[in-house]
DNA sequence: CTCTTATTTCAGTCTTGACAGAAATTTAGG
DNA sequence: CCTAAATTTCTGTCAAGACTGAAATAAGAG
């Protein structure tokens, strides 16, 4: 079995992004040939369609499961393991953006307040720069609880948000 | 000149966040530098304070002025360039987001509407792969549009936006 | 309990990209 | 023009981490 080539092109592409946004190329690829995948794939068909090492798929497909994206499932009578992919996208994206919150957000907010604390105590420190620190702060603090918001609401809702865009400013100045 | 210890881990936390997300250590250290700056610093300055290369510094600086994150001023007599970072935190999340859209939707965007094109020559497809990328593709699209019309969006509306979170959505259901 | 097959762990190799330092270029003043 | 200061470009080195292949472990079947 081999992959087709618009399916090998989403597959190339989609680890190239991979490394631009945290993980590496072969566990980005994995993903993306699960998900296109109409069935759960087995750790050896994944070596055999991405050629890559069966040691390096094992630690991926670990990765990928950590992050909630990729579950096991078995065949009656086969004791092999198979694996599959998060197919709704709204729920990919729910999943990645905890990702992100929790890689990058969550060790910068830490940062923040605690320097927010240490440069009160620096009389040397220029006004300016503790009122830029806590803007930042806010700042993050602000878009830390938008992901958390997000989190929970349900697809329906959020593809009508993001259909709406900018729509709902008009909505908006009344309210204050 | 020196940096306070406060400022000293803001600029290393921001400097090792830089690599998690698209550029390197150098380049983010340099921003984080120049936002906590109250006045605007020669390159020279931040070859010290950093303790890298001129050479370094003089690239990364190129590179955030690209991203329009850093622009150049000038003191009266004095030819040396100084430098200076966007100080409103909005601003910079505009010019992030900005970046992100270009770094990572807009290659993805242009291959998902190519393969969904060549899938449609594969017979050899399955029906559910298709489907899967028409889905990823739209959603895609989705979120580059709300990228493109979040940009537009004024920063107190913006403020507001994000305060109200998902409290949106209770004004919404009517809407259909 | 042993053999076979599937999976994981580990150590070494290789690739990528950041960075320093030197060389080249640009720019303003004399 | 020529000189000196500032800046940029370029090349080699080094470090981080992805990936492979081998060795170790685990788990069913007979």
């Amino acid at each position: 079995m081999d992959l087709t080539p618009a399916v090998e092109k989403y597959v190339l592409h989609w680890g190239e992004m991979g490394t631009r946004w945290g993980t590496n190329r072969t566990v980005a690829q994995i993903q993306a040939l699960l998900y296109l995948s109409p069935r759960p794939l087995r750790a050896d068909e994944i070596v055999d369609l991405l050629s890559v090492a069966r040691s390096n798929v094992s630690t991926s497909i670990r990765e990928l499961q950590s992050y909630g994206l990729v579950k096991m499932t078995h065949m009656l009578g086969d004791r092999r393991d198979y694996f599959e992919c998060l197919s709704d996208v709204w729920e990919l994206f729910r999943v990645i953006l905890e990702q992100r919150k929790q890689r990058e957000l969550n060790p910068t907010l830490s940062m923040l307040r605690d320097v927010a604390v240490e440069v009160g105590d620096e009389s040397e420190t220029d006004p300016v720069t503790k009122e830029r620190i806590q803007n930042m702060l806010q700042f993050v603090e602000s878009t830390s609880d938008w992901y958390e918001k997000i989190q929970g609401v349900p697809t329906p809702t959020l593809q009508k948000l993001m259909k709406l865009g900018t729509g709902i400013t008009k909505a908006l100045p009344s309210k204050k």
